[in-house]
DNA sequence: ACGCTGCATGGAAGCGTTTTCATTTTCTGG
DNA sequence: CCAGAAAATGAAAACGCTTCCATGCAGCGT
């Protein structure tokens, strides 16, 4: 039989209607006999509202979309259980939209998908939208916010990380390294990936103020995972003549990466070589990775409160209409410093 | 104002809503020059139909749901990859349910979520649903498909994980081991994640063939990730009499922690121990692991072209009310035997 | 030229809820 | 016990599309 609808479920309950989707939706004005007998009769027919009809009817969707480049990035399944987290107690929907690397598939993803009306709000991860993106998403009256990527007009969640990538930096030159490297991602294929540059000035940075010199043939990059950074490595650890004392990696997986190489060449951790990284990764624990630690997972489910409560405030408000505050505000996750067994003194 | 609906792209064009409907959703009967009319007005509107209304009206909603256990770890966001972009391609949403270890949440999902009518389809991994939570899926016209996971009644894509690990463990033997211990998942805390199972009875009665006892005390258990096996590896190792020479982990994670503990205990992997794990992670090609590769992200782009494959022939057969076919088929999915650097013969 | 077939078109009936608004019932204080 | 306020209720109007159906028209064979 063709699944119970509300309207089989004011029938049996002997109510209308409209104070059966009252009694169920949780709403005031019903008597608690009535909400009691339409709830019996749902169960007893097992009736789920449709989707569809509610969300048309009501202009609210409980669902959210979140925008990532890759799930299969550490720090982008990290965000995302943090979201999904947050969403599923909240009884919303998560629409993922892992967009990859093709920048046609970004604007697929840009026009066909986010636009449709059927979300609530979006959640951008690394993303860098332009000014008009973000007015286009804006106007459809979707509160945005942006993990880790620069959305100007948009409320965002970051790090500062090109203090962070100095303050890293400077970690290992206060234990006197002068001959550091870096490995950096790269990012030249993707126009929306800018966090390799902006670790890499604060790593330049802080060199600079040190007085250090970066030599080019010591940064190096690597596709900001585990394997992409050990092949890196190898490469820059090979001259045996000249090798860097130290490494300060743009990510954790590049940091692991790094000290994978370094033992495969013989060298030890942190006696021959220092290594440092940033982000966080579980993993660290394992290889004594002395690292900042974002919580991105926090950060994800930190988004999604922040969306809904602005979502739920949008909804007293106004029943309909009124566009969420789209005060942006840009606030900063903590991090914090921890210094494992990968950093030490140079080697004499 | 509130953005175009199809009725403003009707009087733009100077037609009827209904022929604007069938000339931007490319249906027959439209002329070439009214089309070329709705869509130049639909452009100029900036017109996005609206996906409830759509959806309500049609009966099709172009969202598959993704119910996984944790998008952080590697095998399911292989998965939800591949998934995601079969389904991106063809222009459907995918709805992520990333449904953690509790089962309440479980429930909550399977329950409130999932049956919804807001799916078109749903594909469950690692998830073992009861022959009534899948009948109940089915009732509502639902295709499902699973993905490693026992769906009695649905069609399934999976390996033989009991004859893959017997044939992993085979090769040790074969190698001449006969002191092997195994790694397998702690699966207790959840009914649904019978794999570590499976893969221990493999592991067992490959023993048990070759006439090899198995110690309790080298079966030790981990939550397939690197770091936790390589706790228990460690505890594993710390044994100086009296040590297995080859391990066999229920995954690819797992076996790499197990290297990584090796290693810091001394010990050279093949040489003193050797090393077999299972699935493909990206990380065995660096520690130079011997594994079997089933490719998941390969699995869940095949679920996925599946499921629309099975979501057009409904839609083809009739327009509305078709259930689509719900032959349950159960496939296998083919996999590769890597030999790598990390298992060799016994030490003397 | 004429009735037919078949394509193009528009009117209008849903799709299954939520929400407004008017109405009825219940409660409150005097 | 009654007027007036508050609470509960139901009828019906959205919500914004898709699609059925009836109509209008062009092309066609005879």
């Amino acid at each position: 039989m063709g699944l119970a609808g509300i309207k089989d479920v004011a029938d049996r309950a002997g109510l209308s209607i409209a104070t059966v989707s009252r009694a169920l939706s949780g709403k005031a004005n019903v008597s608690p006999k009535s909400r009691q007998l339409a709830k019996a009769a749902a169960a007893e027919l097992g009736f789920v509202p449709s989707y569809h009809a509610s969300s048309l009817a009501s202009g609210r969707n409980h669902n959210v979309g979140l925008v990532v480049p890759s799930v299969h990035r550490w720090y982008f399944s990290s965000v995302v259980e943090g979201v999904s987290g947050a969403l599923l107690d909240a009884g919303y929907d998560l629409t993922l939209y892992n967009v990859g690397d093709e920048p046609e598939r970004r604007q697929i993803v840009l026009n066909d998908f986010l636009l449709r009306k059927r979300l609530d709000a979006v959640i951008a991860v690394a993303l860098v939208l332009s000014e008009a993106e973000i007015q286009q998403l804006l106007a459809i009256h979707r509160p945005i916010v942006g993990i880790g990527g620069a959305l100007a007009g948009a409320s965002t969640i970051r790090i500062d990380d090109a203090r962070l990538a100095r303050t890293a930096t400077e970690h290992l030159i206060g234990l006197g390294h002068t001959r550091i490297a870096h490995i950096t991602g790269d990012g030249e294929l993707n126009r929306d990936f800018k966090l390799p540059g902006i670790r890499r000035a604060g790593f330049e940075a802080a060199m600079a103020a040190a007085g250090h010199r970066v030599r080019p043939e010591w940064t190096v990059s690597a596709d900001f995972t585990i394997q992409g950074a050990y092949a890196s490595a190898r490469t820059l650890l090979a001259t045996a003549t000249e090798r860097p004392t130290a490494v300060f990696a743009a990510s954790d997986e590049m940091a692991i990466g790094t000290i994978l190489a370094a033992r495969d060449f013989g060298l030890r951790v942190p006696q021959d070589l220092s290594v440092i990284g940033m982000d966080g990764h579980e993993l660290g624990e394992v290889v004594g990775l002395t690292t900042i630690n974002q919580d991105p997972r926090g950060q994800g489910a930190l988004a999604a409160r922040l969306l809904l409560e602005t979502l739920d405030a949008g909804a007293k408000r106004r029943t309909k209409g009124a566009p969420p505050a789209p005060e942006a505000t840009d606030r900063e996750y903590p991090t914090e410093f921890l210094v494992r067994s990968s950093t030490a003194v140079p080697p004499v």
